[in-house]
DNA sequence: CTGAAAGCGCTTACAG
DNA sequence: CTGAAAGCGCTTACAG
């Protein structure tokens, strides 16, 4: 079996209290005491358990992750910085993909607490869930208004869209559809919709927005973008909520032997290294992924550690628009 | 304070015994019983925590996953599916990226061992580490040998490097260059690179294999594409042993306005849905990424629960040839 | 400088 | 069918 704390102090020649005092760095300790004790643990190779001690703590340095899918370049590489950081810190990650389901959500959530993480970082929707658990709960969101109490940490979506519909206006496009997530999720990413329609309307066209309800459904995502096609025959400028819906349309329209960017010019967002890598000739809105990733620890550990005064609701990180070729 | 087995004893006027019984659903209870529980949890909004329950249980339903990198769409989309078959098994993933660094997978494998991770599974090299806490430890690896003892899950990568090697040969091309990772890594993936060499003598040509030491730096992968266009001014044909080499070469290539496929033919290995997203034109081995998942969760979980015997020590699983453009 | 005792929130033999 | 007691592996006042 493991060795446990008895294990070393029985071999070290003293008691338990002794060995967790090492252990700890708490307390006076003589040097003798102290190498005996490390001797034994090497000796058995011993390590503490944490379960145990997070028990006794009531402290887990666990953060719970609910994200709809980290398959989405954009959640992996968001997760991947914020567990870099979060190790840097002691802090463990656990990791949870809700797909956007509202049942799945809910389970995690219980899970969450049952296993009495320290905080959660949420990318998800679904308002109601947590505000009724919300009691002792340290929750930060990602890109999504969960609640009024909740901070929401994301990039400058309306800059965003600003950004990506003032150059495609400046590139010459008549004709600009906008393509986003579904309008039913309470997202701060409805803001760069908002952006791309005040834009629009700024210099009076008609705001055109398709939207796609089952982002992680490939088939049913090429449809949307077939029928933009098929309905927008004048159609010269996309201006997509996410680089996967960006190449989703290209290739429906090269299908169509459409030529990018002469025919039709689109811009992105999200702007991930992936993206970058495998489709770097596409115009972007870049988010500031890692920072985005510090900014929600911060957050979250002010949070942890009792600080709840003036913590800020709302934090926008800017964007950076990326050129490619696309426009 | 969260309400724990105590408080909802007392509202139920019952013992925590019996509390415990029927959160397990052991032993027998009377219904008016149970049904006096129930309702004392839901008033206290009572959940079990599940720290307690692991010290005592000695089983924390908590499987550790250590990956070079989530960002990287193939271990992304690997540790999506394993952590959706999990969680539908009742297992929570921990997730730790090593970035293939020595120093920090040693502190994560601690770190999973004190919290009692009931299973690990690995996509990294590292063979000395694991063999010595290897005592109780139940690992799978994902196309890495880390021990003689510890099972492989993988694509069939010998058969992956014959198909896109003899393609780019039945394409007609004469000079073909194979992109790998670094050589020094024990990895099936190893086999890629054996069945290009072994193809290509088949054929009486000279293999040339270029490596990428830092896989996850851009500039230096770069820096060996540009090297393989300036060194091989004759090469026609690419075999990168993952998309993102491909596409990295791709845009070397491009910059120096050569045009694939008519001058030079890619074929990448992966076929991850990210890649298929935003580069559906690259040919490519696709991994039976889902497949992989389910494959190296079902081993871990018998290793688990103890069923030692005749447990595969290596599996491959079939890959699947994508014909895109590129080729 | 060190140890005995109590307790973190749960579960499980053992009695009744 | 139900409860009192011991224990999972650790830590921390409290004594000495």
């Amino acid at each position: 079996m493991k060795p446990k704390i008895e294990d070393v102090a029985r071999l070290a020649g003293v008691s338990r209290t002794t060995v967790s005092r090492v252990l700890n760095n708490r307390g006076y300790i003589s040097t003798e005491t102290r190498e005996n004790v490390h001797k034994a643990m090497n000796e058995l190779n011993y390590f503490p358990n944490d379960v145990a001690r997070s028990l006794f703590n009531k402290r887990t340095n666990l953060i719970g992750l609910i994200f709809p899918t980290i398959s989405n370049p954009f959640f992996g590489e968001l997760t991947f910085h914020i567990e870099n950081i979060c190790a840097k810190l002691g802090y463990k990650v656990l990791l949870c993909n809700s797909l956007n389901r509202i049942d799945e959500e809910e389970k995690y959530l219980e899970m969450l607490m049952r296993n009495q993480v320290d905080g959660i970082i949420v990318g998800t929707h679904n308002r109601g869930i947590l505000n009724y658990h919300q009691q002792n709960l340290n929750v930060v969101a990602i890109d999504r208004n969960l609640s009024e109490t909740i901070p929401v940490v994301s990039s400058d979506n309306y800059a965003g869209g600003e950004t990506a519909t003032e150059l495609l206006i400046s590139k010459g496009c008549q004709h600009i559809v906008h393509i986003n997530g579904s309008g039913e999720l309470e997202t701060p990413a409805k803001l760069r919709r908002k952006a791309y329609e005040d834009v629009m309307e700024r210099y009076g066209r008609t705001p055109i927005t398709y939207e796609i309800l089952e982002a992680f459904d490939r088939p049913s995502q090429q449809e949307v973008m077939s029928k933009i096609l098929d309905e927008q025959p004048e159609v010269d400028g996309i201006f997509a909520s996410s680089d996967l819906f960006a190449a989703a349309f290209m290739a429906e329209a090269k299908k169509r032997g459409k030529d990018i960017p002469k025919q039709i010019k689109v811009v992105g967002y999200d702007g991930t290294e992936t993206g970058q890598i495998l489709l770097p000739e596409l115009t972007t809105i870049q988010q500031p992924i890692s920072l985005i990733a510090q900014t929600a620890i911060d957050i979250l550990l002010k949070k942890i550690e009792g600080e709840v005064n003036d913590l800020p609701l709302e934090i926008r990180l800017p964007i950076k628009l990326l050129k490619g070729e696309t426009t």
